[in-house]
RNA sequence: GGGCCUGUAGCUCAGUUGGUUAGAGCAGGGGACUCAUAAUCCCUUUGUCCGGGGUUCAAGUCCCUGCAGGCCUACCA
């Protein structure tokens, strides 16, 4: 008998600023099927969880919706419950971050900070935007790249998308907000500072240390942060800022990292409060396990501040931060523009959540590999394996049992009970260590030797001959008794299924260990349909919406890029006569293998006058395919020295950058060298 | 440029501390059955285990190297 266990689980906080889609539901699905194997596995073990809820983008986002954030935030968190509701997520408390208990939480744990003199001030230079009157984060600049060699225009604050180099927003050349349009001002702020450098050595042992993160994520954090001082962590943020003013700092918030993951303690406490329990005893006590699940893109927050924080404070540290990988869909990025965005709300408008949940987790094992969502796959192995070898399996027996239950003892089956009862540790093993995939393979070979069982022994033929009773309610009862096993082997992935069959087979379904006790003498019920078949027409209706839904308005086009990147300032036709663009013909594209974006382009303007360019394209065309096509360059720009030699000007495109990106070409008729007016 | 990961049948993947003729599911082909949601069962085809070296009595499995793909990150490793 394994030793009863107190564990903590929480999933990521998703943010109030949009839906639950299918990529977020990856983790749900992942999360939630633990919580539901330890409960089925008698352990103490609840799951917590809350809308993230603080930070500019709802501030703005309220702003422009004319309404206040906590309108805003609460009508966000009733979709995502209920959301997460129909997925079969069972939360034992979802709460938010913009609660009482997380200002208290916060305060409490930056008190502790401040004891122990992790806290700094320092003055800052950050960018304002005089006209929205907010500070701008990195992503909410945009300008030209301040690398000399490469001057792109329209890039974020941070980094540039084209040349790579990082940088200061304030380093930007003609820096916009993309909020307003206006042009930042430079302004210095007094802002907070956590000295976590102070944590190096204990973070560097901690990662190390009793698997608290997979060995891969260890490494990359070693290599990427650990190796140099970690740098001070700007906690604060200046007003106006949607969030938790900080109490010995007034007019600074604390940053929204800050207290989202004490999110996770304060939904914890408002699961105490309505318990009977103590909070204490889940988040200060040795004897309580806390794992995280996570997608990698929060790694850092994770594994490098939140232990910190904890640390000093002196909360319990996680057992383990579980971290897993992105969903694609089809083998690529979930894109509007191929209907797989999929928001959770308009799966359900056309198919079983069941059907996901079985999907995702016979896919996901323990690294954090990036999982692919395969539709045709997803049809084909619902069907195969869910409907035709475990669902069919009662659908084929159960109604010639209906009148006389179970036998009253548990007949003769050549051991096939017997071994699927001892495989169930192997398969907890597997899901404990969430290896689902192998879960899954396992489960299914007790479906795989029960159904050639049912075929062996014909019930179908049995049943015509009345002295042989007996014999059928006895097959009949091996073959439920399997199927039996089944649903409470896959209830944690397949909670309606166990519903279903609980009532079906007239029990409760609550233990792991009833797997391994036949069950006999029971009456069964009028058999009914457990699961639907998944049509392929409900998929492909379900792409047709999500590209209505996602799409802009037939006679309107989205807002999105004009909002992304506003129009800039007025400028005379002098100005633009200064920018000379020329129709000109690709002779030659080529390939430069090391570089990342680049592609080496040969343009003729007519006759002998030609340029050599250096395009960011790599991503979005294939060399051979420009050779010969009209495109239109900037043939006055200043030379400009590249790694891979020297170009001689630009090709006009649009689009975001990488794969997104779009040449212009003239219409038919315009010949090399003829000049865009 | 650096780091990490992956590369096994058409597809998705298993292959335990190196040990006999390399496996499963799906798809394909043939047959059986009719209880079941056109479900099920039986039989059956296919592999330069990415390439090249090496260690070993023995390598898909270990080492080196090359190639391809993915992710992360940078003129710092």
């Amino acid at each position: 008998m394994m030793t009863h266990r107190r564990i903590l689980v929480t999933a990521a906080l998703p943010y109030a600023n949009g839906h639950i889609h299918i990529g977020h539901l990856t983790e749900y699905v992942q999360t939630d099927v633990w919580v539901r194997f330890q409960k089925l596995r008698g352990n103490q073990c609840i799951f917590i969880c809350a809308d993230d809820t603080h930070g500019t983008p709802i501030m703005m986002r309220a702003r422009q919706e004319g309404r206040s954030e906590e309108a805003l935030i609460a009508e966000m968190s009733e979709h995502h419950r209920r959301d997460f509701a129909e997925f079969h997520i069972d939360f034992d408390n979802y709460g938010s971050t913009n609660s009482e208990e997380n200002r208290h939480l916060c305060g409490e744990i930056w008190k502790s900070l401040r004891e122990a003199d992790l806290v700094v001030e320092r003055e800052i230079e950050q960018l304002f935007d005089p006209e929205a009157g907010v500070f701008l984060a990195d992503r909410f600049v945009m300008g030209t790249c301040p690398n000399e060699s490469c001057q792109a225009p329209d890039q974020y604050g941070d980094n540039c998308d084209v040349c790579g180099s990082t940088y200061q927003p304030m380093d930007l050349k003609d820096p916009v907000s993309t909020l307003s349009g206006a042009k930042p001002e430079v302004r210095p702020t007094k802002q907070l500072f956590v000295r976590i450098e102070q944590f190096h050595e204990f973070l560097e042992e901690w990662i190390s240390t009793d698997n608290h993160v997979q060995p891969e994520i260890a490494n990359y954090l070693k290599g990427q942060f650990l190796k140099d001082p970690l740098r001070d962590w700007d906690i604060s943020r200046p007003t106006p800022y949607f969030g938790f003013e900080i109490p010995d700092s007034p007019g600074n918030y604390w940053y929204v990292w800050f207290d989202a993951p004490i999110g996770y303690i304060a939904s914890t406490k408002q699961w105490c409060d309505g318990n009977d329990q103590q909070l204490d005893d889940w988040w200060k006590s040795e004897s309580t396990e806390i794992h995280h699940f996570i997608g990698k893109d929060i790694t850092y927050f994770h594994t490098l501040f939140w232990p910190a924080m904890l640390k000093s404070a002196g909360f319990q540290l996680p057992t383990a931060v579980h971290i897993h990988g992105f969903l694609t869909v089809n083998n690529r990025k979930m894109a509007k523009r191929d209907g797989t965005f999929v928001l959770a709300r308009t799966y359900l408008n056309h198919l079983d959540p069941s059907a996901l949940r079985y999907y995702l987790v016979s896919k996901l094992g323990s690294r954090l590999d990036n999982i692919d969502l395969n539709l045709e796959e997803l049809v084909n192995k619902i069907n195969a394996d869910l409907i035709g070898k475990v669902v069919n399996l009662a659908s084929r027996t159960a109604k010639f049992v209906q009148s006389v239950g179970l036998s009253a003892e548990y007949p003769e089956d050549g051991g096939l009970f017997h071994r699927a009862a001892a495989l169930g540790d192997e398969i907890a093993e597997a899901y404990e260590n969430l290896e689902y995939n192998k879960a899954m393979r396992l489960i299914l070979s007790i479906a795989d030797q029960a159904n050639p069982y049912v075929e062996d022994a014909q019930p179908w033929v049995l049943r015509k001959d009345e002295s042989k009773a007996q014999q059928l309610q006895d097959v009949c009862t091996v073959a439920l008794n399997l199927f039996r096993q089944l649903v409470i082997y896959l209830s944690p992935v397949l909670p309606e299924l166990r519903e279903k069959t609980e009532r079906l087979l007239n029990v409760t379904l609550d233990s792991w260990e009833a797997s391994k006790t036949p069950q006999v003498g029971t009456p069964v019920a009028k058999f009914q349909h457990l699961m639907k078949r998944i049509e392929e027409k409900d998929v492909q209706a379900m792409i047709e919406e999500s590209r209505e839904a996602n799409a802009a308005p037939k006679s309107q086009d989205s807002d999105e890029p004009l909002k992304a990147e506003p129009l800039a300032e007025q400028c005379t036709i002098d100005d633009f006569i200064k920018v000379d663009l020329r129709v000109a013909r690709v002779v030659a594209a080529e390939l430069i293998p090391e570089a990342r974006k680049l592609l080496r382009l040969t343009l003729s303007l007519g006759g002998d006058e030609t340029r050599t360019v250096f395009a960011g394209i790599k991503a979005a065309y294939q060399p051979e395919s420009l050779v010969g096509r009209l495109v239109v360059c900037v043939a006055n720009l200043a030379p400009r020295k590249m790694k891979f030699g020297v170009s001689e000007g630009m090709v006009v495109a649009s689009g975001t950058g990488g794969e997104e990106v779009f040449l212009l070409s003239p219409d038919d008729g315009a010949k090399p060298g003829e000049r865009v007016h």
